[in-house]
DNA sequence: GTCTATATCTGGATAGAC
DNA sequence: GTCTATCCAGATATAGAC
């Protein structure tokens, strides 16, 4: 995807090489500690020529921010959607999880950026982000939720704290995972042994 | 604690004013996002008035960061050892992660503020930090795997990957905890069952 | 579609009065 | 211990050439 200069260093130009600049950078140096001198020089382009492609440095961190979500809600949705007819109740749990931390860490400019700035940029632009992430805050709820129906999940488990406790621990990978160290279908297994199990050796009757 | 102006608006003044206000600031706004002036302003002084109590801008968040673990540490470590003698092996972690969470939430600025822009300071300032997150680290690794050799954590638990999952889980409560809505203890011990014992209804035979 | 040049403003930091 | 005044580097954004 996108262009590449033959192979000199891969940069990319245009609009994605500005958004993949700019997610790069507001993932390691903050929102405000970005200046479009720095992501303009990142993306192989002077300042002033980003303006062609956005009105303004809001715009830019807008759509990495959209990015951010979209990408982890639609991978976990493909993930649940893949299952075979039939699967067991904690299969749906896993398949999400998978697809939640794959694409998470697939596009971590993209999510970290979204992770660590969300609550650092203008109200403006949050606001504008934010439907986006009700919306596959619902999308969870609504799984884990049919889970607890179904009975595979303690009817005594809030869900939506529980979504919570869940995107807090994937999303935390971000600031630690290194690919050369174990795949992200392995890191995904454990965790979702862990969420599913605990672990505690016995687990006999519970309080 | 600290100086407290009448009743007017508890204008704090002085180095731990400063040391407030910036931390508050740059909770919410990021570390690139926040001048001395703005600083200045909400601590009531004149900006160049900072300089009389800090050298630098780095050396305030430096020292913001460093007070987030700090805190979050002595607290953990408080709750572990008012255990009474004898008590039971899942007690240990969830005092640690009571106390965890309680400094967390507690002194949400410092905390919140290390949570969110370690990973975007100045590489001079985030190495000062380092080896006091690495105390911590280490304290948790400790405390976990002694559990472990007990026999009360599964063998094949990874305990290091566990910590992260966990002090993941728990930093992210910083974004969504609400004090009135429910207390710093309930949520401790929900977190609590849900590490020790997971969310599923039968944990007959793990794979 | 990218450049140069520039207008305008705000940043960290310093000096010296009080 | 806080103020005012200031230096200068760097910020966003605009205008117009190519």
């Amino acid at each position: 995807m996108s262009v590449v200069k033959k192979s000199a260093e891969k940069v990319e130009v245009g609009r994605e090489g500005i958004l993949n600049a700019a997610a790069s950078l507001f993932r390691q140096h903050g929102y405000g500690g970005v200046s479009l001198r720095a992501i303009a020089q990142a993306a192989g382009i002077k300042a002033g020529s980003i303006y062609y492609h956005f009105p303004s440095k809001d715009a830019i961190i807008t759509e990495i921010l959209d990015a951010g979500i979209v990408k982890v809600h639609e991978e976990a949705r493909a993930c649940v959607e893949a299952l075979p007819a039939g699967a067991p109740a904690e299969a749906f749990l896993r398949a999400a999880l998978r697809g939640h931390l794959r694409a998470l860490l697939e596009h971590g400019d993209y999510t970290s950026a979204n992770v660590r700035i969300f609550g650092q940029v203008p109200a403006a632009v949050r606001d504008a982000n934010l439907s986006i992430r009700r919306d596959y805050e619902k999308y969870l709820d609504d799984l884990l939720s049919n889970l607890q129906a179904d009975g595979a999940i303690r009817a005594d488990v809030n869900i939506s704290r529980f979504r919570l406790l869940l995107i807090g621990a994937l999303n935390a990978t971000l600031e630690w995972f290194d690919p050369s160290r174990g795949g992200v279908e392995a890191l995904a297994d454990d965790y979702a042994d862990t969420f599913l199990n605990g672990i505690l050796t016995q687990t006999g009757a519970n309080k």
